[in-house]
DNA sequence: ATTATCTATAGATCTATAGATAATGC
DNA sequence: ATTATCTATAGATCTATAGATAATGC
């Protein structure tokens, strides 16, 4: 009668995959969240880890197409799109806090699929990458922005956005000493992320 | 006979629960790797739980304690303590590359041990918090760094410094588009994490 | 006497499927 | 006829302990 049993299914896997990691979720209670007797996740799904893969690459393309949409503002300067970018793509992360830690310790717990996810992300950021690194030469070259490498570049702004919410629990008592509450810190956080970046590529003999 | 059995355990404890986690270790195979019947752990360290947490509390102390000890030359005027810093905390994660990725992964997923934890950390970074945050008020009143919130700089060099093992595997295919290898680009993201706090922190109108 | 070690197994938990029955679509 | 659903259970795994035996320290 339901076919949206399998969405249930598929919903209580995603909350029970993204709190406990593959290893932790169990195929019993992600059934009973979603309401459903044990045998129709089978049922609909065969095995664990096909569920699984269903929820993650899921995850995984959600998180890899924002990042690369949210950088791909074209009518704004190098610059700008940057700043635009970091702010959108925090946003973002503080809309889904538990997807970037979910995805790298899936992918670091699963070896075996690490070589479809580099095909995946090199077919996500291989597009963005040639252009935008034109446009990086070209700043540089007019002196527009200091001399950096795309790949740190990137590296600066994922670890700068995507480590707060990885650590989130971990930094709340050393953030709360200093900040009211959680929103608060965060927009400061934010506000951090693009200062040190646009001080990062602004040059100084300006 | 031999007592450092227990030691054995210990150590194979340290590696299985550090590559899987707490959920995904098994103390059979923990017990198989030490070499000891399965048991012998039990008769050692009674449960499960209770060899973890030895594990884990040491890990936690070494973290916190070298991030601590990373920053207190202080020799050194606040501005070369804090380059200094980064690159001996960079270079002890770069030989302890899935310690942070442990802490917070175990924290997270065992809230009963926050609070004990952020004790913990109160005792570690509390005394050195208030001597700092003297020094950086009085280089900021000075003009010799521009402004910032101690929380906002602890993180901006956890976050660099930490994140890149964190997501180590994940990032290789994006780094080794640029780098010939891991050392190589490693070293570069010292450098790099150097370059953009220096960046934020000296102001630009000097 | 106490401490260390081994074998064997109880008891819990979890994934997956078999097999029966009810609902649905032609 | 096919698809959806349920009950029951097989089979694997894992933690923990009981109980017997060997080693060690007075």
């Amino acid at each position: 009668m339901e076919k949206d049993k399998e969405k249930a299914i598929l919903q209580a896997a995603e909350a029970e995959f993204m709190q406990k990691g593959f290893g932790g979720a169990k195929t019993t209670s992600i059934a009973a969240k979603a309401g459903v007797t044990h045998a129709m996740l089978h049922y609909y799904f065969r095995t664990k880890d096909n569920l699984f893969s269903k929820v993650f690459e899921s995850k995984f393309t959600i998180l890899g197409t924002n990042f690369v949409t949210a950088f791909s503002n074209h009518s704004l300067c190098l610059l700008k799109r940057i700043e635009v970018g970091i702010r959108l793509h925090f946003d973002f992360l503080r809309d889904n806090p538990d997807l970037p830690r979910f995805v790298i310790n899936e992918l670091i717990s699963r070896p075996e699929r690490h070589d479809l996810m580099k095909e995946r992300l090199q077919s996500m950021l291989g597009p963005i990458r040639y252009s935008v690194e034109q446009d990086l030469k070209n700043a540089i070259a007019k002196g527009e922005i200091y001399s950096i490498s795309l790949t740190n570049l990137l590296i600066d702004i994922i670890s700068l956005n995507a480590f707060v919410f990885i650590a989130l629990p971990v930094l709340e008592p050393i953030a709360m000493q200093e900040f009211e509450d959680m929103d608060t810190f965060l927009l400061s956080r934010k506000e951090e992320n693009v200062c040190i970046l646009m001080n990062r590529l602004t040059p100084k003999t300006k």
